[in-house]
DNA sequence: CTATTTACGTCAACTATATTGACATAAATC
DNA sequence: GATTTATGTCAATATAGTTGACGTAAATAG
């Protein structure tokens, strides 16, 4: 037994194998483009949350308390049932960031008016500068990024991001998205 | 002290208050568009992802191993150190997962030719099998995208995407993809 | 009015994915 | 021969998620 194999190299299969079987991969999907693409969204989709992680880094938070802010901040008075079919998270697992953000102050529960066993979910003005901060951070990579794409590109991204959305969560989103502009005013 | 206090439940500091912080984010961040695409690209991530999961379960696999296989069957014969410039994550992390992959026999790997520390990987057949299947899942939504997109929508997608990348990836980005394009011949 | 359901909280144990830091080894290179 | 490089590995820790079980207060159905 060599080094090679007390490292647990070994040799591959064969050369013809894998390159048979890229080559049947490229015929089952398709074509390239379209692997292009997931490549691409996985790429963009890596640093455009590492420009709010850095911003998180200073308040000893993460990506979850950022969700959990972001969606507080864009429609105050969100339910817990709300929040949880949004993030698609179990209960505890929200709770644990939620119990955070509220004990720091950034967000604010109330019970609902309507239904008292319904906590209603504020930002703080504390929770809402936060909130500010971290999405200027990513609607200015969306905004530089439509200064350099081609009029006729800009408005089909929002078309594009809709369509990849599962058929049976557009109406969903679509409400939420509705929910935010009243919600928000401005937004 | 009622069961509110005893919830942690408070008024919010005044509805006036996050109200005045959220037309101000709007001020600072331009528009409510740049946001309105922050929010469609977290849901499209999300069930874009989505799909993969599903059937990486059937293999005891998570994500990590996922992207791991995808990389190395897409430029079979990858380097570690370029693995981990593509995965922005540590070695310790990447090892943990590449050693079940090594172990499951979805992946080898042998010494380098030129330079014999490294270890070149490669998919076995099973694992170009299975990263084939989880492109097509992917690559099936993308597809999709398109033919519900109009014509002149469908070029601008991977504009966009390239676009949303860091600026000082791209090269990178573009010579991986050039890279896989010369591997995998028809990709 | 009682019974049930609903909205939420919580304890516990576990998994997956990542981190930092320290140290080891073999091969390449100066 | 000394150093650097590519990689492996051990250990401790953090974050984010899961399942399952149980509790409580408020709403609602009978």
């Amino acid at each position: 037994m060599d080094e090679l194999v007390a490292r647990k190299i070994s040799e591959p299969p064969s050369v013809a194998a894998w390159r048979n079987a890229a080559v049947e991969a490229a015929a089952a999907t398709g074509d390239g483009d379209a692997l292009e693409l997931v490549e691409l969204f996985f790429f963009a989709y890596r640093d455009f949350v590492g420009d709010a992680d850095r911003l998180l880094e200073n308040y000893g938070f993460g990506r979850a308390h950022h969700r959990v802010l972001h969606f507080v901040n864009r429609r105050p008075g969100l339910t817990i049932a709300a929040l949880l079919d949004i993030l698609k998270i179990t209960k505890q697992s929200l709770n644990r960031v939620l119990k955070q953000l509220l004990e720091a102050g950034f967000v604010e529960a109330r019970a609902g008016v309507v239904d008292r066993r319904q906590r209603l979910l504020y930002p703080t003005p504390e929770g809402a500068t936060l909130a500010r901060d971290l999405a200027a951070l990513q609607s200015a990579r969306f905004r530089k990024v439509m200064d350099e794409l081609p009029p006729a590109a800009r408005g089909a991204a929002s078309k594009f991001l809709f369509a990849m959305i599962d058929v049976g969560e557009r109406e969903r989103v679509r409400a939420h998205l509705a929910c935010a502009k009243a919600a928000g005013a401005a937004t």
